[in-house]
DNA sequence: ATTGCTCCTTGAATCGTTTTAACGAAGGTT
DNA sequence: AACCTTCGTTAAAACGATTCAAGGAGCAAT
């Protein structure tokens, strides 16, 4: 492998002036940049990141923490911040945490080990005791899916707390007024506020008419998981609505209901969240409240990447996207209200 | 940010002994190996990346070079290998092509600038030159789903042939002898291998009863795409069975032809490719043929991984995994065949 | 002829590790 | 007492780039 001194030799010049060509070439004298040119083109030469890292200080490696790549809203939102890095000829290391905190703590560290110049995160926990700690190591951060609290960082989110409130509102307009809601771990911060926009929308509703809800925490939000509790679950009481975590947990829920000969949405209306790209061709279309996970994880990577860029004149960002509600088949009016 | 420097200040001994507390620690005496980790521990101190990957030409990082990240085979795939990574202390640089060639070879040439230390690829084509060319800058390489032709290098896939020949089979059984096949573009290796199943499938059945076919090929393989292009069609002619590139293709072709009133399984039977999670929950559940994609990534890893932990004793492999048919109600005996 | 500018180019220092030959001390052998 | 070994440690040389102060050439102005 060719090195940026047999370049130079070659090309006649002092190792600083082939450094030049590469980074600033517009010091160059146009003829000894192309003659720099044509011998790094003859001789393939790539130069070493490495060196390039340890004295610049700069690696154009970000990495990007996600609890479930399986889930393909975040798979759409991984899409984004690919792109948004591609564009910058930045490179994004990706890590799965499970939705484990002990996982998160393990790759914040692998990735702080690795030198990146930036993380983008969307924690499965409330607590950033960590996250405080890769910002001291001088790690840039931004949060994705998930607005900061207490921590000096961009941050690109949904407000979840009105797409709760948008779900209850749905099956609220179309009679239900016994509710079951179905979400991840208690601790996970879209599930708190999802809980807390369906809480809000309750009570915005005149007392006679307010419907009351049971909620389930699920360990993970996946199909598997969903389908099987609710497969084995003595069905809490006679509930018309499901709001679900998210549309994984609605396919599960659908195919579990109608193993008990439940249809949907004649018996029971099922309402999922993100709006996955399958949620159309699920057994029952799924309404869902619908988030724009490639412009989150775009935007979220574009302003890291940007903070990196010109670190003295960036200033913290705070961006909010509402959700949608889209309405497919598995929701429709409850028996009760129907003539 | 404490370097090694202060590290073997404060302990009191050589910077030399400080780099081999951290990678040999067996050569220490004990209790200089203690004071050392003492000091690490009080100072946060972590090794500089860059300065070690100069140096000792290792970085820990390989590259993962894929066609479509939105599709959950690739997704699982995905997740394989960043486990294999993970347990042996490896980080994955995750790149998408959209099935674009040349976004591959720029996509390659990121990777040889960040210096990764292999590169697991499914490559969009059969031609391999960019590829020879990553392999003579001294990167190692594996292929997934895919065997290399006259290319020095470990593969694991599976045996497209026989998948393709399996689908045609199944197919024929159930007595359907007018076939659509609905697949990517037509240099895609996988395509190519399925295609020259399902033609050996026929050959092998007596003449008379051999079923005929007639091949689309999409420019992407995704649900949006096959969905147009069956709904724009007028369809070629009376096909019974419908064979898919992948389940993605399965899925759109199924609502394209459920909105023109042909029903699945009743007038058309169609099969899919991948048995990813969500053919199970798809509108009709889909027959497909099943790949293990999580152990392929898994496995293309570990090959990489441990090439690079000795060089000199390993020998490439080729590992061939056999798909398997699963059959579910997409597909049905062809009403001809019926009583 | 001198000075001052501008424009290119150079040389040397530097980034923070790993690696390796060499060294001293301690202990064992003859 | 002289000589080996073994064990633990050290010093210095890489690794391959970037960066920056300083140097030189050419030209215009004085």
């Amino acid at each position: 492998m060719a090195n940026i001194r047999d370049v130079a030799q070659l090309a006649g010049v002092s190792l600083g002036t082939v450094s030049n060509a590469i980074n600033r070439p517009e010091l160059l004298a146009s003829s000894t940049l192309q003659r720099i040119q044509k011998v790094i083109e003859e001789l393939e030469f790539v130069p070493n990141a490495s060196a390039r890292n340890l004295r610049s200080r700069r690696n154009r490696v970000i990495g990007l923490v996600l609890p479930d790549v399986s889930n393909p809203f975040y798979t759409d939102l991984a899409k984004g911040v690919n792109d948004a890095a591609y564009a910058s000829e930045y490179v994004v290391i990706l890590c799965n945490t499970d939705g484990s905190a002990q996982k998160e703590v393990q790759y914040l560290d692998v990735l702080a080990r690795q030198n990146v110049e930036g993380i983008l995160i969307t924690p499965v926990s409330e607590s950033n005791l960590t996250l405080a700690n890769v910002a001291e190591r001088g790690i840039r951060l931004a949060l994705v899916d998930r607005f900061p609290l207490g921590l000096q960082a961009c941050s690109v989110a949904v407000n979840d707390v009105y797409g709760g409130s948008l779900a209850l509102t749905h099956l609220h307009d179309l009679g239900h007024r016994k509710i079951l809601v179905i979400m991840g771990k208690a601790d996970f911060p879209q599930v708190v506020d999802r809980i807390t926009g369906i809480k809000q929308a309750i009570e915005s509703i005149v007392d006679a008419d307010a419907p009351e809800f049971i909620k389930i925490h699920l360990d993970s939000m996946s199909v598997k998981n969903a389908y099987e509790v609710i497969r084995d679950m003595n069905l809490p009481f006679d509930f018309t609505g499901v709001i679900c975590g998210n549309d994984l947990i609605a396919i599960g829920v659908i195919r579990a209901l109608g193993e008990k000969n439940i249809s949907i949405p004649e018996d029971v209306s099922v309402i999922g969240y993100d709006d996955i790209d399958f949620a159309t061709s699920a057994t029952v279309p799924i309404t869902s409240i619908s988030q724009p996970s490639y412009e989150l994880g775009f935007t979220a990577a574009e302003l890291l990447i940007s903070e990196g860029e010109s670190p003295e004149k960036h200033v913290h960002q705070r961006i909010e996207f509402q959700p949608k509600l889209v309405i497919r088949s598995s929701t429709a009016e409850a028996k009760s209200h129907r003539p």
